[in-house]
DNA sequence: GTCCAGGAGTAAG
DNA sequence: CTTACTCATGGA
């Protein structure tokens, strides 16, 4: 089926190019996508996304896209420094996607010290192999893996797809996920315990428990830290350690802290700040 | 050949 | 709490 849906203050080619997510291909006018098990053809015009979807998933990918989101209190605040008011105009209409933890845990922990184009394809691999086939119409994809799926890959399984040293971490966090653990139930732990929980994980450090939080959390004030956003920090607060640089946002931004950090990385990227 | 990428783990100061 | 080193991989 195809529906269109408003999406006003929303740009598709930016939030589903900006490192969040990484199973996003451009594909005709638009965007190829899978969530979880779920797939999607999406395109856009002007205040209107264009769903080309298998079965009935509109509520699912509105919610996905975070369509509900509003986030001119946040344009309130960063427009009046100089600095951030400027990476409102590279960055505005990213929203945050609202993702699966358990891909966002595996994915993310992929992520680290590896660059864009390479954990999409590492991720896709991982889907390819573990994950099961489904067809969009004529196109072939594979869903995320599920859980048991992906426990039963073995080190050298996972080294064989090209993730490097990364296929101990996820093999220890897959075993720590096989006692039944339960990731949705971190959303329901103050932020800073939330973090503190998810960084028990191997290869989750501090900035991919951010990022786990910020993008399939809920939780909107994490801040995840990276080459790039040290680099804007650096570059927003000269006179400020990293560590006071981050309370800083924190106490400016608040609840706002994860969008203002995907507009100053958004940003930071665009201009290859500090390159 | 070197440098870099949405860093983490570890040891050491 | 900070720095320093190592850890695969592949594109620039």
């Amino acid at each position: 089926m195809e529906i269109a849906i408003q999406a006003r203050q929303f740009d598709l080619q930016k939030s589903a190019t900006c490192a969040q997510a990484f199973r996003w291909k451009p594909y005709q006018e638009g965007f190829f996508g899978v969530a979880q098990e779920k797939a999607v053809y999406v395109r856009q015009e002007n205040d209107q996304l264009i769903l080309t979807m298998q079965g009935n998933d509109v509520n699912f990918w509105e919610h996905y896209f975070a369509l509900d989101a509003d986030y001119s209190e946040l344009e309130q605040i960063l427009v009046q420094d100089e600095k951030t008011a400027e990476s409102l105009v590279h960055s505005r209409g990213i929203h945050i996607f609202r993702q699966d933890p358990f891909e966002a845990l595996i994915s993310f922990i992929l992520s680290a010290n590896n660059n864009f184009s390479r954990i999409c394809s590492l991720v896709e691999r991982l889907s390819n192999a573990y994950g099961e086939k489904h067809c969009f119409f004529d196109i072939e994809y594979h869903a995320f893996p599920s859980r048991e799926a992906l426990s039963v890959a073995t080190e050298s399984d996972l080294q064989a797809l090209g993730v490097g040293y990364r296929a101990a971490y996820l093999v220890k966090t897959m075993e720590k996920l096989s006692q039944g653990y339960d990731l949705q139930a971190l959303k329901e732990l103050p932020y800073e315990e939330a973090i503190k929980e998810l960084e028990t994980f191997s290869g989750v450090g501090n900035k991919v428990a951010n990022c786990i939080a910020l993008f399939s959390l809920d939780f909107s004030q994490a801040f995840p830290v990276d080459v790039w956003v040290k680099r804007i920090l650096e570059y927003l607060y000269p006179e400020l350690s990293s560590k006071e640089a981050v309370d800083k946002i924190h106490e400016t931004y608040g609840e706002w802290a994860g969008i203002m950090q995907q507009y100053l990385f958004h940003y930071a990227r665009a201009v290859q700040l500090g390159k």
